[in-house]
DNA sequence: CGGTGCGTTGACATTTCTCAACTGTTGTGG
DNA sequence: CCACAACAGTTGAGAAATGTCAACGCACCG
């Protein structure tokens, strides 16, 4: 475990004898595919870095439609600036495979700990700052661009297999959550697929993509109008 | 000035002596209104202070629209975590009104007082927490909320006057920014505008807003259709 | 004054959503 | 091993929200 902790941004740059005390308010939880990691509103008692699995972080509105604000998978943290600021949970978070395996790390005892370690904050502070300039980057994708847009960019960011010709895409999640996490309606997701298929720019197969076309994608990627 | 960095959310819980090897590192800039302060992809010089006056930051799209990203006043800060992580600016910023006076952080000492000095990242992560999470509730907001209920949301969550019956509010910046701010086009706020002040629900008087009835205004807010 | 630009209004185009139906797949229990 | 339920995905038709273009009044500023 203190492996996982070391390689988590948060921690890596932090010293063998602090890693250890964060390591010893943490353990190993295991979730099943669907269940509830915690809903929104709780106390945060704990924050969270996913060791296997996936898991989905979104929001209720009051008319209780739910928006996708987050799919992270290994590697990845939650409900940490959460913890540190307002110290309940502004979402909810569920697991989205099973065997999702998490790192809880307790809440109370990381705050304390927190306080009475400066170099714990330093440690933080880059990986904070990072997700908060990916979160103005999906403002402003979100403000400006089309939905044809903001898929295509996803697609372009995704890791690729095939330098040269086609690039292979392997979707991470499924295209009902893909539809959310890019705030549009699945059917739309499924007719842009359709429509740039036609037009030879990809070729979809289950959740694998070719990408015949990268620079029409690009293209698509920077114009506001739709494809 | 030790005064305003002192009252800064990042440096509420410094230790003077801590604070004044910041101040030491500050200068006060004043820009007219519509100066640059800084263009997206320059190298991180400092990060900034309100001191008073407004700014907006705002990103150009490939083809060439832009994107409000933020409009802040007195007390706000900016470009920090940029400077924290990846060190050049995301964003253009420029001075909304004339007589802005800036705060600058100059960016190089910064960082090497915040490696050399942990509690100053200490004193930083629970406000850059905030306003991650704040910007978490902001792609909710474009995610899932309609032109009318961003607007709604965004005219309740203004400071009013007037306790009991019909609140009064001034936008604090042009009709046109707010509609950048809202990412919808200056005519749909203009028609959104319209249609409730025909139904008694606001009144608009320029710049002034009355509102005249909260509860249908926070039922709009809440609801993802178009009032 | 005359210009520049904001705000408004109207007409229209377009994107995207909603609703509904249908298909295919997957997992489950008999 | 099959039948069935549940659900993701697709497709079509129509509706709704919002953007675009254009014209005009109006205020502010030189």
């Amino acid at each position: 475990m203190l492996d996982d902790l070391g390689r988590s941004p948060h921690f890596r740059s932090l010293p063998q004898d602090l890693l250890a005390k964060v390591a010893a308010l943490a353990r190993v939880v295991r979730y099943r595919a669907g269940e509830t990691i915690f809903s929104q509103g709780e106390p945060c008692r704990a924050f969270f870095l996913i060791r296997s699995g996936a898991v989905r972080v979104y929001r209720l509105s009051p008319d209780g439609r739910e928006q996708a604000l987050h799919h992270l998978r290994a590697g990845h943290s939650f409900a940490e600036a959460a913890l540190l600021s307002i110290g309940s949970f502004p979402a909810h978070a569920v697991a989205v495979e099973k065997d999702t395996e998490l790192i809880e790390i307790e809440g109370r005892g990381f705050l304390a700990l927190f306080h009475s370690e400066p170099r714990l904050a330093s440690s933080m502070v880059g990986s904070l700052s990072m997700w908060l300039l990916s979160l103005v980057e999906r403002v402003e994708e979100l403000s400006v661009a089309s939905a044809g847009a903001r898929l295509a960019r996803y697609l372009l960011k995704l890791p690729a297999r095939g330098a040269a010709g086609p690039l292979s895409i392997e979707l991470p999640m499924a295209k009902k959550e893909l539809a959310a996490h890019l705030a549009i309606a699945p059917e739309t997701l499924s007719r842009l697929l359709r429509r740039w298929q036609d037009r030879g720019i990809v070729a979809v197969q289950g959740g694998s993509i070719e990408v015949r076309d990268a620079r029409v994608l690009e293209a698509l990627a920077d114009r506001e109008e739709d494809g």
